[in-house]
DNA sequence: CTTTCTTAGTGTAAATGTAACACTAAGTTT
DNA sequence: AAACTTAGTGTTACATTTACACTAAGAAAG
């Protein structure tokens, strides 16, 4: 590599930076995660995380949001940085720095298409994901462990449910994230405490039973009870 | 920037990438941030963070190790990622994408030294820092969050006071942290409940009035309490 | 249309955890 | 010896959390 030519100390060889996005939904079969197949070398043939390397004028998120879409056809408002993994050895061609990023999205509502778009990107249900390129196992992990540690203190159900969704659904998503079952009349009474729901006068349909309302989640409130440093955890 | 002649499909002109690293540490003052002048422009005579440019050959956190002994003669052993940051314009120079670190050292021990050692390394109280260059006085601050943060699930305390300290030096460390008094009854209880504490058969020396018992961390009990899951939350 | 099945929806009491609180003990200084 | 400063110690009221079981509603099957 080049010395460059702009008056500037830093003149050895520079590291490649990359980003890549762990992007979480939700649907009737469970928690899933979106990979991409690789078509180039190296790990061609092999599922990854979508990513790809950060360009000048780009900050880290606009780079993972731009990657994402570029690689899946899924536009996400709002990502989370997760770590960075630097590794001198993670990528065999050249030194790749990458900044993981952390998403999660309505997969019910609209991201069907995400899949269907012509390209290879699939939604694996998070315990069934094959084995990843580079070390996007390890990347996949920490952020697996962040969704599950995220769920204690911030509502971030309403993230991965669809926009109208029932106290069941909500439960079982805690419930699947938390690994333990938890006692239905003390979390409806907790979850609606919290002032963050809002009733509909709907209910859900084509169930054989008893049809359970539907609520919705009151962003106004929630943002307004965060200023206040209200309290969310399970 | 020239094309690389590897056999690499990136061939984009590349960020540069960083290291930096918030380190505290707490003396009779209170607590101290580490920050070195710096002597090249951009910003020359300005205070920033420790921290320097990744090589090629080292991982991420080797090379905050490594920047943080040069700039100060601190070396640690424990080093906790803390955010990248990599806004286009963070640096005049360059687009450079900064990996942040975070660190805790035993003030009182030993790492006097580390000032003293001829460079320009001086502790600064934490809510008496100059303006710093760069964004560093935002990376400062999601360091300062941080250590907040995890005063209340993690002893970190330990990290930062003598080997050998009085519960009531604990206790004035998260109240400080927390920013609240904490009742010193329930304090005592909770602490010594966990069983991370060792009773020493000592008492501090030169006070003008009756001793407290010292105490340490029993770092073995500590690490199999972490992975029975044991909660140390305050 | 009656029965059966499945999930929705609701309140209370016991147990546990948290917070509030004040005095005696020990050592130093005057 | 008196005065000052911090060390060290338990109990009670209060709040929170957990455990727990029945009736209601609607759909499906007979």
């Amino acid at each position: 590599m080049s010395k460059s030519n702009h008056p500037f100390c830093y003149e050895y060889a520079r590291p490649a930076v990359s980003v890549d996005c762990v992007t979480f939904g939700l649907d009737e079969d469970g928690l899933k995660v979106l990979l991409i197949e690789r078509k180039l070398e190296p790990f061609a043939g092999c599922w990854a995380l979508p990513g790809g390397f950060v360009e000048m004028h780009e900050s880290l998120e606009t780079a993972a949001k731009r990657e994402l879409e570029e690689e899946t056809g899924l536009k996400v408002e709002y990502l989370e940085q997760l770590f960075t993994f630097g590794d001198v050895q993670r990528d065999p061609r050249d030194r790749v720095i990458t900044v993981a990023y952390f998403a999660l999205v309505k997969l019910t509502d609209h991201a069907v298409e995400a899949a269907s778009d012509a390209r290879q990107a699939v939604w694996f249900p998070v315990d069934e994901t094959p084995d990843l390129a580079f070390d996007h196992d390890q990347i996949l992990q920490v952020g697996f462990e962040r969704l599950r540690n995220k769920i204690r203190y911030q509502p971030i159900g309403f993230d991965l449910l669809p926009k109208k969704f029932t106290l069941r659904q909500l439960q079982q998503l805690y419930e699947h994230l938390l690994r333990r079952p938890l006692d239905k009349r003390n979390f409806r009474k907790r979850i609606l405490e919290m002032g963050i729901l809002q009733e509909l006068d709907e209910v859900e349909q084509g169930v054989a039973h008893r049809a359970a309302r539907l609520y919705r989640f009151h962003e106004r409130q929630y943002n307004q009870l965060v200023k206040q440093g209200f309290n969310f955890e399970i």
